[in-house]
DNA sequence: TTGCGCGAATTCGGCTCCAA
DNA sequence: TTGGAGCCGAATTCGCGCAA
């Protein structure tokens, strides 16, 4: 995952430059995706298996053939659930793919409102009422679509997308940004991203959590408990993992050695270095490198 | 009831050293 | 480059009290 320098934004490039669209698919077994945010909009569809996703500190389970909608800008991070691969397809979009030049209502009255942030996508949408089952047939169209890139794909998938809008608003499924959250979650989460910032700009030196609390402004203990009640992790796991997936993209674009890439992410421990890489990765560092060779 | 701070106890991360 | 042993200090947990 690429990320904006000072916050766990991710700053992808998703598609073509004139096509602010990409779907990926993945087959997970016992992995994690860890917490971070992004300014598109991503739909999960879950083909096989289950997972729970966090979404702005609430847990959801997705089982096989449910889908959520995560919001431009909402904290998430996931793990898988089953027994066996787990199978999930997700699409990311930005809004202005599907902005016009002309102040119509379409624009005024849905678009706008969704990039202005005061209607959101509801998280999760029951597969069996109306409203799932039209937005399931529209993302199955998406990933057709997407697949084949026939002449004509980008105009398939700008019209799936408007579909879906006009059935979640048609059913009067948006949701008013300002009833969305209780001040209390707003709070959590503007902490929880200050210090995912604070670990992304920092993560190559020593991070302490007493830094960690001194940045939100709480007592070190606190903020332990407040920081694993909310990711699911402590703090240091929560660093350690962030340092070993950027050892692994080291690992993957460079030839740089392992000890130097161990130093590099802000281990100042080769031993311990190689230990939480099996840890995090299955396989120790050089097998990693020797897989991609 | 909830959010937070504090002290004490316990756990475990991370270091050094060393061998293969 | 990898990984094990042993140790120390930081991290984490627990229990409690206080305030809003």
């Amino acid at each position: 995952m690429e990320t904006e320098k000072g916050t766990l934004r991710e700053t992808v490039d998703r598609g073509e430059a004139l096509i602010p669209f990409y779907a990926y698919n993945h087959v997970w077994s016992n992995f994690t995706l860890y917490l971070h945010w992004h300014n598109e909009v991503e739909i999960i569809y879950v083909e096989k298996g289950s997972l729970v996703y966090t979404i702005d500190t609430i847990p959801i389970k997705v089982s096989e053939g449910e889908f959520i909608i995560i919001n431009s800008g909402q904290l998430h991070s996931a793990h898988t659930i089953c027994n066996g691969d787990c199978v999930h397809h997700a699409l990311l979009f930005d809004l202005n793919f599907l902005n016009s030049k002309h102040d119509d209502s379409c624009q005024l009255n849905y678009l706008n409102p969704l990039l202005s942030g005061y209607y959101r996508f509801p998280t999760s949408i029951d597969i069996n009422t109306n409203c799932g089952k039209k937005v399931i047939g529209e993302i199955k169209e998406i990933l057709e679509s997407y697949n084949e890139k026939y002449f004509g794909w980008e105009i398939a998938i700008k019209a799936s997308l408007y579909k879906i809008f006009s059935v979640v608003a048609r059913e009067g499924d948006f949701l008013i940004n300002e009833s969305t959250y209780t001040s209390a979650i707003s709070y959590k989460i503007t902490i929880l991203k200050r210090v995912l910032n604070y670990i992304q700009k920092n993560y190559a030196d020593k991070i302490y959590t007493e830094d960690l609390a001194k940045e939100v402004s709480m007592n070190p203990q606190y903020f332990c408990r407040f920081f694993k009640a909310n990711t699911g992790k402590t703090p240091v796991d929560f660093i350690n993992q962030y340092r070993i997936e950027q050892a692994t993209k080291l690992i993957k674009n460079a030839d740089k050695k392992i000890s130097d890439i161990c130093y590099e992410v802000g281990f100042e421990n080769f031993s311990y270095f190689i230990k939480k890489f099996k840890e995090y990765e299955k396989c120790t560092p050089n097998q990693y490198r020797k897989s991609f060779n």
